[in-house]
DNA sequence: TTCAAATATGAAAACGATTTCAGTAACCGG
DNA sequence: CCGGTTACTGAAATCGTTTTCATATTTGAA
């Protein structure tokens, strides 16, 4: 419970010296530093963190917004986020908005109430127009997601081409009929992955057909019910491309159950190669994306950010994504990588 | 960029007053009242935390300590935690110890520096010697984890039984040679596992047997580890016991590589009913973690003691375990629930 | 009618640091 | 030996709130 103050009383020296000292400022002699340190560790001292934040005017803390934690991709973002923060003396505050546009406008005010240096966006509920009178407070930095009116910052990975090397895949395959499966939020990611899919679509002269698409699976359980739907079908798809391998592990799991074959009879591929991927029978061919490297950019674009001050200018960064062949979709067991 | 003074000066009353306000404070006239809401409105006033920390000596921010996010069952621990804390009106600050002790005495200065009203620690890496004298300067709760000489709330999972209902069904199944799975963290989680596991074993007259035993199966990986070390064993085990599902759906992925029916010739059971365990085939038995719950209730009691002010008193919360029956211990496919 | 309690308001102190400003001592080139 | 940097130190202002204390008015019970 120590201050400035008594540290600097116990050391004969103004509180001004003390402060010099913990911050690393020039012009102070090597025996009255020495004296502050050892009054420091007598008391135990540590600054007290509000009381310097007002003073400077920064927190050295950053706002991470995800809808939720639990889906492994954003889990992976956390980590690989938290990891680089504290490396550069960052905490992270975590904010979920669980997809309602309410809570991320609540969440900003942490911007306006300088709660936080920045605001790193892993999700987009609002409108961009809404969103961006907060720059007056701080800077905002898209990560895996991308507004074509945002003047800030977007960090993100090629989902057009991910999509598009994995429909791809199985048209090499020889598959004619694909069906798509998405989750509909309103981010980009999947209206991107959705161009990357008919753009292969079109290189092979088939036609985006409607029946084939599913855009309401986020989890397991929506992967088997997609499955059935698929089966319903008068014409069902030889192959499903999937946004993400939860999904494509739900689907798999369900043709297993009714003694469908994967990949003979339905071929799949999965997105984000996730840990179940390698986990289940057969192991699912997905796209790699490199969270970690984008978690990371987007850290050090932030960081930029508040140092430069200059937040309202776009400015985009992009990450490849790979392709990762599993059972899945090759019918002779030894899948190539 | 407004302050309280703006408001006062263009509300025309005293900052004291406008303050009173904010914080719904009695002994304001309605007039008033509606004076200030109105001036706070038309400059889009946020009061700033960092003065109102500084002076009111609390920060409404939580720090939650993990070993690491990827783990799903910290996922959910995060994602749970932090919808109770915004719920009450907190935020959170995620700690990753990545299972190293100076990491988390480093995080632990938040405390001493005020940046937080409290910790929970739903992970420790230090002996509670070295963490006790942080008590001086917030709360501390542990959450999922439990220390003898600890003199703090411990809201927690009763794991011994949960180790116990799930050896048991497997000695009901018939089973006598059981292998053992953990990770060895210096956690009492794992410890008290042990205990359970070796409990049932002595009900039904089985001596533990070390060659049984593993100790260091954290991931998918490590899983497909132990399959290999076990059906090396001269008399392999035909059951066994993890402390995790992931490692479990690595076994199990393993045997069904190389042609080891689960649970015909390996009967496996897996803990904290994760998502995969739905999803692998055969489908896993597993033990169920009440773990919304548990998070809830660390959360409540950590603000209680944020409040009450009396850090140093022991107190044990204890939440049941539940045995969920699936195909990887049962022969005839019908599992029960 | 009176006086204590309840209501309403504001001036100023306090929270604990950093930053600005001013001042002194030492050094150094001409 | 003088004037101008450079090195070092501290007093006081400052960040933007909440809290304490003082004061004025209104209410209500005796």
């Amino acid at each position: 419970m120590s201050t400035i103050e008594d540290v600097a009383k116990l050391a004969g020296l103004s509180r001004t010296t003390v402060s010099r000292v913990i911050n690393n400022h020039p012009y102070v002699s090597e025996d009255k530093r020495k004296l502050v340190i050892e009054a420091m560790n007598q008391l135990g001292y540590v600054p007290n963190s509000s009381a310097r934040s007002l003073r400077s005017q920064k927190t050295d803390v950053i706002a991470l917004f995800v809808p939720r934690i639990m889906n492994p991709f954003f889990s992976q973002l956390v980590e690989s986020m938290e990891i680089a923060a504290a490396e550069q003396g960052y905490q992270l505050i975590i904010c979920q908005t669980r997809y309602s546009p309410e809570k991320e406008l609540n969440y900003m005010n942490l911007l306006k109430m300088k709660q936080v240096d920045g605001v790193v966006l892993a999700s987009i509920q609002n409108d961009w127009k809404v969103l961006e009178p907060f720059l007056d407070y701080g800077p905002i930095v898209l990560c895996n997601e991308f507004d074509e009116q945002a003047n800030v910052p977007s960090v993100m990975l090629d989902q057009v081409h991910g999509a598009y090397i994995a429909t791809k895949h199985l048209l090499e395959q020889g598959h004619r009929r694909i069906a798509y499966c998405r989750g509909s939020t309103r981010s980009n990611v999947a209206s991107h992955r959705e161009l990357g899919f008919r753009k292969a679509l079109a290189e092979y002269g088939i036609e985006f057909d409607e029946q084939y698409a599913f855009r309401d699976a986020f989890h397991s359980e929506d992967g088997r019910r997609v499955f059935h739907q698929m089966i319903a079908l008068s014409n069902p798809p030889t192959a499903v491309f999937t946004g993400s391998d939860e999904v494509a592990a739900g689907i798999i799991s369900e043709a297993n159950k009714h003694g469908c074959s994967v990949p003979e009879q339905l071929a799949v591929v999965g997105f984000d190669n996730q840990e179940i991927t390698e986990l289940m029978k057969p192991t699912i061919t997905t796209v790699h994306q490199p969270v970690d490297k984008m978690a990371q950019k987007a850290l050090e674009v932030m960081i930029e950010k508040i140092h430069s001050r200059k937040y309202k200018q776009r400015e985009v960064y992009e990450f490849p994504l790979k392709l990762i062949v599993r059972e899945s979709t090759v019918s002779n067991k030894l899948a190539k990588l």
